[in-house]
DNA sequence: CGTTGAACCTGTTTGC
DNA sequence: TGCAAACAGGTTCAAC
């Protein structure tokens, strides 16, 4: 579920939420998305929240030396995976059944992690391994030059959605964005990479940075149930144009937008505005006649970690 | 190098 | 109505 621009709103919500804040105690419960769960406990209660940073679609939650003036500096980073949500709720709430990392707050409040599918990560980590697990990603998609951009994608065979998607080209951007910016982009997500223009590649690089620019100014996209460090939805799926449109019309040619497997995953653009390989196969429409039912979306859930 | 499919796990939506 | 298949914002790995 969550890209850089959900991501970083997490992590925004997060760092008011929580810096300076002391863990008191730590209460697991499923460990199998965690590093080493016994370093958890041992290490960090006591510590205090220093500074909350974004690396891709990670989070870093940096951790003071602890209280007794030994053990190193140390981040607990957090991948969000498909499903996962972190939020301080007040202490004493009922945990719910896909909570399972619950760390206690020396103001009263729990820190969260609740994730269903338990696709995301969690691990203690000092300096060096951080450094090590942080090595060998790509470049930040909201500072990357157009020409370094064209440099990661030029002479690759793999398609763009592809590269896109790979977080060693760049990182933080998932399937909702490089749909998004291939739609704006006018690129059809099976094209090769040696395959665009130095133009186009241009055109993607500015198109796929305002988009998350924008998506992060409205507080990243809710499908169906991201929810920031505040319990809230985000309001970019409003503004989506090519994901998740199967069947509507296209916004610049009114062309019904079409779904196909790229890179694995499901892909929405437009056959007239992106056009493809030949003979590039689409699925056939699916969800035909989609009756409207009691959008839950409407509601406006309260944290409920 | 690249692609595909499966796996990880649970919940929700769609199809017959 | 009911049940099974398909699908979901991600990542990784084996097989070709």
């Amino acid at each position: 579920m969550p890209e850089l621009p959900e991501v970083e709103t997490v992590a925004r919500g997060l760092r008011r939420a929580i810096l300076g804040r002391r863990i008191v105690s730590v209460s697991l419960g499923k460990t199998d998305f965690i590093d080493d769960p016994v370093a958890l406990e041992q290490h960090l209660p006591g510590r205090q929240f220093e500074a909350v940073e974004r690396y891709g679609k990670f989070m870093l939650l940096r951790l003071s030396a602890a209280a007794n003036g030994h053990g190193e500096p140390a981040s607990l980073l957090v991948h969000l995976g498909m499903t996962g949500q972190i939020a301080p709720i007040p202490a004493g709430q009922p945990r719910g059944k896909h909570t399972h990392v619950s760390l206690l707050l020396d103001d009263g409040r729990e820190l969260r992690y609740t994730d269903a599918r338990r696709f995301g990560r969690m691990a203690y980590l000092t300096e060096t391994p951080l450094a090590e697990e942080l090595a060998g990603f790509g470049a930040d998609p909201l500072e990357v030059g157009s020409e370094e951009f064209r440099s990661r994608i030029q002479g690759r065979r793999a398609r763009i959605k592809a590269l896109l998607l790979d977080q060693t080209v760049l990182r933080g951007v998932g399937n909702i964005y490089a749909d998004e910016s291939l739609w704006r982009a006018r690129i059809h997500p099976a094209r090769l990479g040696a395959q665009l223009s130095k133009r186009e590649a241009g055109t993607l690089c500015r198109v796929l940075k305002e988009i998350l620019k924008k998506a992060i100014v409205m507080r990243g996209s809710s499908i169906s149930d991201f929810l920031d460090a505040e319990g809230e939805p985000g309001e970019y799926q409003r503004h989506h144009r090519a994901y998740g449109r199967e069947g509507k019309a296209c916004y610049r040619c009114q062309t019904s937008v079409r779904r196909a497997i790229v890179a694995g995953r499901s892909s929405y653009f437009c056959p007239k505005c992106q056009p493809g390989p030949r003979g590039f196969a689409l699925l056939p429409l699916r969800g035909k006649t989609r009756k409207r039912k009691n959008r839950r979306n409407a509601r406006r859930p309260s944290a409920r970690l």
